[in-house]
DNA sequence: CTAGGTGCAAAAGGTTTGCGGTTAA
DNA sequence: TTAACCGCAAACCTTTTGCACCTAG
């Protein structure tokens, strides 16, 4: 089981100016432990399990500060609630038009991506690349 | 002002199995006369301007089928309500960290994007590139 | 003629806020 | 010691749903 260590986190909650705390521990502790990409509530629910008293406030309070110091990722791909993501390294998301799955992709053809020219003045910090189609599952379905 | 032909309209929705209605036509001429991202509600608020009986739920209704058909962009940000974009053109958003403000930015640069590779089964039908960090204004200003 | 679309209003879903008490630094 | 954080519950914002009526095809 995944689990980055206390004082590791402790000083990425600190170099953004957090305190660091039991429930944001717990919290990246669960996101650490996914594959899939879970909500909020998923996310309060799986918490829970450990750390009964947790509310979803305080979820949602935690979520941001990993989100802040750059240790999750956020990712909205549709109307409903916004997912998290513990894996940071460059990859894209496909999500299933079908299916409703939500696929973590790595490649080595993201170097075009990188490249990519803003236009003068515009500060990069983030990108995120999603998909829409169709699953291996669904497309071969239908 | 821009609005797309009536037949033309009607042919996308119809290729589709959508209906022709006066309301999907007005909803996409508001749409094509903006140069923001405006969401569902600010769509509402704007296409009552000229149908005053028209309906929040008849909004979702015709945006949701315009995207369907082909002719309008979900593009969902943050944990904040959807934003509709009528530019179908290969391009990316860029949304600042600082003020909110959503960007359109066209490139050319999209190329390496466009031969990224899938894992075998996956069928791509749609891509969204979006970008975070600061606007030239922000940036300027911190 | 009728399946699909509309307006309305209520419900559901997701996120934020205010407050009194607690805790990391 | 005290600003930041917590749990709770209510409020808020966004989207969906059910229903009676209407209309494009």
């Amino acid at each position: 089981m995944q689990r980055m260590e206390t004082n590791q986190l402790n000083l990425r909650l600190a170099t953004s100016g957090f305190r660091f705390t039991a429930q944001r521990q717990h919290v990246y502790d669960v996101l650490l432990q996914t594959q899939d990409h879970p909500t909020a509530e998923e996310v309060f629910m799986r918490a829970k399990q450990n750390m009964p008293d947790i509310s979803i406030a305080t979820v949602y309070n935690c979520l941001d500060a990993l989100v802040k110091c750059g240790l999750v990722r956020q990712v909205n791909l549709d109307r409903g609630a916004a997912r998290y993501c513990p894996n940071m390294k460059d990859h894209f998301h496909f999500c299933c038009d079908e299916c409703g799955k939500v696929f973590d992709i790595d490649t080595k053809d993201l170097d075009g991506v990188s490249q990519i020219s803003l236009p003068g003045g515009f500060k990069l910090t983030q990108r995120e690349i999603s998909l829409r189609g169709l699953c291996p599952e669904c497309a071969s379905r239908l």
